[in-house]
DNA sequence: TTTAGCACTCGATAATTTCAAGTGCTAAAA
DNA sequence: TTTTAGCACTTGAAATTATCGAGTGCTAAA
């Protein structure tokens, strides 16, 4: 791909540049006379018709039909985008904007992700997207049981990844106090560090023998943890401003649209799209390059979120395939940055939340 | 209202009712002749067009243009709806099905009704929608601290809704488990019962005083307890199966529906408005029955669930003002009893969803 | 009170025309 | 060799017109 970059002339990198965000901006076809009049190049118009007819020779540029102008290809898009990426530059002063309003709702993981999608949408006008990607390999590492009811009990549970979840569990027979202050005993003792295939059937007999009487408690209590294990492990996504898709004309095909919302809502594609991504850095997927079917006429942005070297959320944007990517690429690196200093900076986001007393540090 | 049912003949009641059924099945303007062939009554097309003449001046109808047939107006869809609402049946076999699913996805509240809303847009077509309504008061009944690392903790509360929540608290200085253990004893002990807008200065000082040197511990814990009780408190929306509305011509208005997107994504209203229903049974809203201006083309159908006299979901379905009455009430029958069933019956679900041990009781 | 018959209405669809933006090509100019 | 002005040509989009038929209201007879 690089090599064919080299073919091409200053000349044909501006006009393509110039071309591709006049289309952004405009959504139509961009003839030559426009970029003639838009462009710090001086040269006439017919100069102009001559590039473009071998840009498009060269795939760069489509036309629609014979007396349009051109639209950018895919190859166009990527074009543009390759060479946006190394230079896109940080306003540290929105990043310190978005840091305050993430800790603000500062939170769980879940909630900062959902946060950010909305904040990624409402930056950008396209739709924002969170994810949870499919973590394969969860564990515990502490267990806590308390009583609810004579019936009820609540299992609090901390996860590998630093989470807390909670089940609460309700059995037939009575729960006493004591019977519950042994299975966390014993469930610490037995289940911390396993992950859900580790735990098997001998495992769960043996923790039934050392409960005696109580073995009963073992069964609903295990599942409650293979619950939460599958929980985090299945993944999840959060969309925000799907209406703002709506705004472009490259929605306004209802059928095609609401194929597209169905898939989204479904989400298992989108995860798996995402959670096969070995691309630690912004993704950016244009058009048919996303295996999706319906996504074919959009563009995905998207960037991990890792805390030691584990992915532990995803960030991203979807819009039409003309999305201001200039823009998106720059929002979405802010918004993965600020939420990345959250989490790894072991900072008590609590308190300094709480009084503004924010420094702005890092 | 109903003074004007008495109005209507028979002969007129099984027009209307032919007639809207006929519209919600096409979507079309129905004409006398089709009413002729579709219609038990035996008298001509002539004769339907004068009653159906009436029909409109009396305001049940509507003719969208001179040489068009006739729509049902938002009075005539009130008075089919009505004329429905006494007499919807449940069957009882779907009933068993509703309960498996939402049994075996079985857990808190928020799954359920995430769960349900899913299960309604299936069932209808239409879209689902879960919410957890604004709750006024939530108060506490228990807490309980663990320890996670040397510098956090996490709090688990049990609201007085019944539902478990923890939140992790990260602090500064250095975390002792003997703290910690005084920290749950005192707030089991002075913040049990309390709403929010109770907790205030004076008891935090007073909770400060008794912490002595941990004291620098209250007011993170306490930030917790609020933001626990806001988040509850706050509400919140779960839509399923928006894809669906793109089916009925009624949406394929491009702008409008993005507005009605985007006014569903940012909930406040649709919260509002359900939260301030006093119908404790089915609310059907047809059109601009609902304050909702973007909702003036639709209809929305829900049904709190209740538990000990407090509302704490709602169930429902949006779809077009032309939505099938008869089946959506049902649905949303069926799965609101169902949810009531699985929480007010005190039964331990967990094991019975468990080896599918469930003997069609209730 | 019902019904057959008929003239009339009016939106939806199709057919047609108009318009202009944009092209490719050629020949002259740089 | 490269650039540019000029012009004929293409073609979709928008505007205009024609056609069609479903459905109506009304009248007069049953």
């Amino acid at each position: 791909m690089s090599a064919k970059n080299q073919e091409l002339s200053e000349r044909k990198k501006l006009i393509l540049k110039t071309l591709v965000e006049a289309h952004i901006e405009g959504g139509e076809p961009v003839g030559s006379k426009y970029i003639m009049q838009n462009n710090l190049l001086s040269c006439s118009s017919a100069t102009i018709r001559n590039e473009m007819a071998e840009l498009e020779q060269m795939g760069y540029l489509v036309q629609p039909h014979t007396s349009a102008g051109r639209v950018p290809s895919e190859l166009g898009y990527r074009f543009y985008v390759d060479s946006l990426v190394e230079q896109y530059a940080k306003t540290s002063r929105e990043v310190v904007q978005i840091n305050q309003l993430l800790k603000a709702k500062m939170a769980e993981i879940d909630q900062i992700l959902d946060t950010a999608s909305r904040l990624a949408s409402s930056m950008t006008n396209y739709t924002g997207i969170a994810i949870k990607p499919k973590a394969s390999s969860v564990t515990m590492t502490k267990f806590e049981v308390v009583s609810i009811d004579e019936h009820t009990f609540a299992m609090l549970m901390i996860t590998s990844a630093g989470t807390v979840k909670t089940k609460k569990v309700k059995i037939l027979g009575e729960v006493r106090e004591e019977s519950l202050r042994r299975l966390a005993e014993l469930f610490n003792g037995c289940l911390c560090g396993l992950s859900a295939d580790m735990i098997t059937l001998p495992i769960i007999m043996e923790l039934e023998n050392a409960m005696g009487e109580d073995a009963y408690l073992i069964n609903p209590a295990v599942k409650s943890v293979y619950e939460v294990m599958n929980e985090i492990d299945g993944g999840e996504m959060r969309l925000s401003g799907i209406n703002h898709l709506l705004k472009y004309p490259e929605y306004s095909d209802t059928q095609e649209f609401g194929q597209l919302l169905g898939t989204l809502e479904s989400q298992d594609e989108i995860l798996d799209l995402v959670s096969n991504s070995e691309n630690d850095d912004i993704n950016v997927l244009i058009g048919s390059e996303s295996p999706v079917k319906v996504m074919n006429n959009s563009s995905l942005v998207f960037k991990p979120i890792k805390k030691n070297g584990r992915t532990i959320g995803v960030i991203g944007v979807l819009g039409p395939r003309r999305m201001n990517y200039k823009q998106v690429l720059q929002t979405i690196g802010e918004i993965t940055e600020s939420i990345s200093s959250i989490i790894d900076g072991e900072a008590p986001i609590n308190e300094l939340a709480e009084k503004g007393e924010y420094h702005g540090g890092e």
